[in-house]
RNA sequence: GCGCCCGUAGCUCAGUGGAUAGAGUGACGGACUUCGAAUCCGGAGGUCGUAGGUUCAAAUCCUACCGGGCGCACCA
């Protein structure tokens, strides 16, 4: 038995009663069945169980007759206070407050750690995320798929799993000759020639180009524009690419954002994984020859289309590096591979699918979660975004107009499969419409009584923590033993949303303790457990905050 | 036409088959002689897109439909 928190202790030693229980009448298999929660009602206990409305059809007798069965076993119970039968067959039980309260000694020993658990067992993870294209600046979705990867990946590590983060870097094929044309023309622009008039349909319009052809120029002295053909598209393209991939590089790390690795396309194409991806599927059985291409049956794998492996040109088409990379994943000895992509590609999820299921990998073991769009909005205004005319809001304007930490608040508030609207007026006010700002408040005020603590120069006195018995305060108590349980479950459902809604609600509570309970004025010994009441909450609001990348100010 | 995501309070969004569906924000009414009012307290605000079905119990699962978004290439 593994309790990581008082409310885990808690819940396993009531779930524990209730399976001897169903053990003793002979229903051991209705175990499962047995559920011990935290209930959405205030009014229905700490913690709840439906378990009797679930198993009572099973056992032929009626819920009350076996909740009432139960009832001498509770007082064994030490984190049980009371407890009540209501309703149809409900199961709700107040927890001992004094109790719960040891979880204050439990965060002030390693605050550091505390929320950690061992749910994901050790099993090695590859996170990819963000992977935007390198031939343009990365735009706003892409930065909401940075907050929610980067958030994944730190709680997830909190949680027992190992994770690499890995950014997937698409600098090879025809994007990039068509980037090294953009270059080639920003060239003889520099050189005073007019290219807009005559600028060809697929080529990036965008202005950053223009920046890279200076840098190339000055890199480049002796160049001579007019002279560049077609087939120096290509380098032009990987030299731009690489510039690009470094200027992502630097926008995510000032959002925080770090990765493991980079993994190169090109560089996967150069040692020859294409093909060898293809010859795997061969020996398997998986793929034709039709109309001069090489397919892969797809289809026979859930996919609703074959799809195209070698043109008939004789290229790959993107799809095959792309499905070499991914089993490549599997190959390096990961047992869960997760990809969060955009929303652009989602057409995608079926055939990647199939090539995991093709090759005999578990099909399980691929989760893909499409990060939805941001719209940007400025009130009721859309700012429109369309990379391909050029005219797109970078995720470095985001970040300077609105900050690192409301803009990852507001990303990861979402569940990041809803599409969201991001409404930048919303985001630079620095106020109380700003939810970022409340719960960093809670943490500045913590600071700030712990501060006049600190010089007052008043003596500690021995700390009983029995003393906190307002509602305030074992509201308080509850939420800190609730937040192993939050990142755990972030972990496990992938959903980051849930630890900004829960450092909403840990901030609302202290804010709500303030107003009634006074601290420094206290009696000396009420005085001292409040004291570590307040720090603990400090350490778990730093701390979440940390897993999202959002720093905790001492002073706002 | 096919596939995926989303329809929940005026707005932005949570919601794990359970009890009277929640939070923030907006609007309204209150609270600073007191550790930070970037705060707190209060009421108001809902046919959970619609209609069926499964279940003791459905916002949640299933089916059909309606509305919105995105994707459906020998593009990347």
């Amino acid at each position: 038995m593994s309790a990581w928190s008082r409310m885990e202790e808690a819940r396993q030693a009531i779930a524990a009663v209730i399976e001897e229980f169903l053990a003793r009448q002979g229903y051991e298999e209705l175990v499962p069945l047995v559920q011990v929660e935290v209930p959405t009602e205030p009014g229905h206990g700490d913690l709840a169980t439906s378990f009797a409305l679930k198993v009572a059809g099973r056992m032929r007798r009626s819920p009350h007759e076996l909740l009432q069965e139960l009832e001498s076993e509770w007082s064994k119970v030490p984190a049980v206070a009371s407890y009540e039968i209501a309703g149809p067959g409900f199961l709700n039980f107040t927890l001992d407050t004094p109790w719960m309260a040891l979880v204050i000694d439990q965060i002030s020993n390693n605050p550091a750690e505390y929320g950690n658990t061992n749910v994901g067992h050790g099993q090695r993870v590859l996170l990819e995320y963000v992977s935007a294209n390198p031939t343009g600046p990365m735009v706003v979705v892409s930065g909401r798929a940075a907050a929610v990867g980067d958030t994944l990946a730190r709680v997830m590590q909190a949680s027992g799993y190992r994770v690499t983060r890995e950014f997937y870097v698409n600098d090879a094929g025809n994007q990039i000759a068509t980037l090294g044309h953009a270059l080639a023309l920003r060239l003889l622009e520099l050189d005073g020639e007019d290219v807009e008039s005559t600028w060809p349909d697929n080529v990036y319009p965008g202005d950053y180009v223009k920046g890279l052809a200076a840098v190339y120029r000055d890199e480049h002295p002796g160049l001579e524009a007019s002279r560049l053909g077609e087939s120096d598209w290509p380098d032009l393209g990987v030299w731009a690419a690489e510039r690009i991939r470094q200027s992502h590089e630097q926008v995510l790390k000032r959002f925080g954002v770090v990765f493991d690795s980079w993994f190169s396309e090109r560089k996967l194409r150069e040692s020859g994984g294409p093909q060898a991806i293809i010859d795997r599927l061969a020996e398997r059985g998986c793929v034709l020859e039709q109309d001069g291409a090489t397919w892969f049956q797809s289809t026979r794998f859930g996919d609703d289309k074959d799809r195209v492996m070698i043109k008939s040109d004789g290229t790959f088409t993107y799809f095959v590096p792309d499905a070499a990379y991914h089993a490549g994943k599997f190959d390096r000895g990961f047992d869960y591979v997760i990809d969060l992509l955009g929303p652009d590609h989602h057409g995608y999820v079926s055939r990647m699918r199939a090539v995991v299921q093709a090759l005999g990998y578990p099909p399980d073991r691929l989760e893909i979660m499409i990060v939805q769009l941001v719209r940007l909005m400025r009130g009721q205004e859309l700012v429109r975004m369309s990379k391909r005319g050029g005219n797109f809001v970078p995720l470095e304007d985001l970040i300077a107009e609105a900050g690192v930490d409301p803009t990852r608040f507001f990303f990861l508030e979402r569940a990041p499969q809803t599409p969201m609207d991001f409404d930048l007026n919303l985001a630079v006010l620095r106020g109380s419409e700003n939810p970022v700002y409340y719960v960093q408040y809670a943490g500045a005020r913590i600071h700030s009584i712990l501060r006049q603590w600190r010089e007052s120069g008043l003596d500690p006195v021995p700390l009983d923590l029995g003393l906190l018995t307002l509602a305030e305060e074992r509201e308080l108590i509850m939420l800190l033993a609730r937040f192993p349980d939050v990142l755990m479950r972030v972990a496990k459902e992938r959903a980051p949303q849930h630890l900004p809604r829960y450092l909403m609600s840990l901030a609302a509570a202290f804010h709500a303790f303030y107003r009634v309970g006074r601290i420094l004025d206290a009696q000396p010994s009420l005085r001292q457990a409040r004291l570590a009441l307040i720090e603990a909450v400090l350490a778990v609001n730093t701390r979440g905050l940390q897993l999202m990348g959002i720093e905790q100010p001492q002073e706002m």
